[in-house]
DNA sequence: GTGTACCGGTACTCGACCGTATCGGTACAC
DNA sequence: GTGTACCGATACGGTCGAGTACCGGTACAC
């Protein structure tokens, strides 16, 4: 419904949808995902929305049809690969300068997966789109970093830790809240990388 | 109001409460828990623990004041250590069957700690069971294996990986079903002790 | 047997939110 | 300037669940 293409006479429908302007539907997106973030995708409610953006529930129920899929829509507008274009020509530089990426970002997106973590499990689409959208790009780019380390010889082809480095760096930010009451900033990742994950690859 | 002690003239208060007998609140601890696995915290109504045990809501109430009391007792209920009593004399051998003993319960752990991670930012009382159920006692075990293990000398005091290693454990375990969509189960577990988290400790 | 305390059932109030409908106002098209 | 389409506001009916109140039944204490 955000862009009911083709059947418009010949005018194109964008010009037809005049007032809520990219910058305006960025708003929304915002304010929804903020208010995920605080009180949780279950409690995150329309009227909340429209009333923290001074619009009217009407526009989004005109844009949108359901919450999950505004709130889908909210995440692949805000799809970002948070450490996109490392490439130090060292994997232990790479790693460590994702490290940082994440631990700048670690608060809010650990709590936008958290929060949606589990409405995720009953809603195929937002499932998608939060897949797409936080998790998916950055286990691609921290591949492509260790296949780059493998093809430069810095780690064996098929060495068994491989496997696991995503896991360990998105799960290590995820847990950290919960055992130590803090999120995982770029310094304890940066620590992490150089303590647990390059030991395990047999660098440095 | 559990049992609101003192003042009974000289007779025991737990004779008065004759009817709902720990059994019975087993059922209802194991019914909320499972309904919070299954639909999220949000979704779970007394409502619906009632009815799934042919209780009445009245009950319910008579026993904890509001939703996240109730929630918060049965964690305190379930709090159970899954991989106590570990000790084979060999870290990596700890590890291991904390590994597999971690895979055992991992789906309903997880989804567990997934409902409740967000409720709990809005309520402390909830966070601090859900913390003494699922999360403390699991850590403080591990911990003890490593503490034994640098006792033995296998590994180095002061080892830059072994403040890492819980959270490399939970981390993995927790995040296993939005990377791979699976839970993590044993084998993966195990896996990843070997490939991984011994490697880190420069064990094997 | 009598009393008591708690159980299960039902009905209720109250508030929150969904999704819809209605309406006046206004930017833009032409 | 006129028409159109969409915005924002508000109001409304409907649902759902929290928590409360009441009530009859029953196990147990004595």
């Amino acid at each position: 419904m955000t862009s009911q293409a083709a059947e418009g006479p010949e005018t194109v429908v964008a010009s037809r949808r005049s007032k809520i302007t990219p910058e305006r539907e960025r708003e929304f997106f915002d304010a929804v995902l903020e208010q995920i973030r605080e009180c949780g995708y279950d409690s995150v409610t329309m009227e909340g929305v429209a009333a923290s953006t001074r619009c009217s529930k009407s526009t989004l129920y005109r844009q949108w049809k359901t919450k999950p899929q505004f709130v889908a829509a909210a995440l692949r507008a805000n799809r970002r690969v948070r450490f996109a274009g490392i490439d130090t020509g060292s994997l232990a530089e790479d790693l460590r300068q994702a490290a940082r990426a994440a631990g700048d970002w670690s608060g809010k997106d650990t709590r936008l997966l958290q929060a949606l973590g589990h409405a995720v499990t009953s809603d195929q689409e937002l499932a998608k789109a939060l897949r797409e959208a936080l998790v998916h790009p950055e286990i691609a780019a921290l591949e492509e970093m260790l296949a780059r380390g493998v093809a430069r010889g810095e780690v064996r082809a098929g060495h068994p830790a491989l496997e696991y480095i995503p896991a360990m760096m998105f799960g290590v930010l995820r847990v950290r809240p919960v055992l130590n009451g803090q999120y995982a900033d770029a310094d304890y990742l940066v620590r992490f990388v150089e303590s647990a994950v390059l030991p395990a690859l047999g660098l440095r």
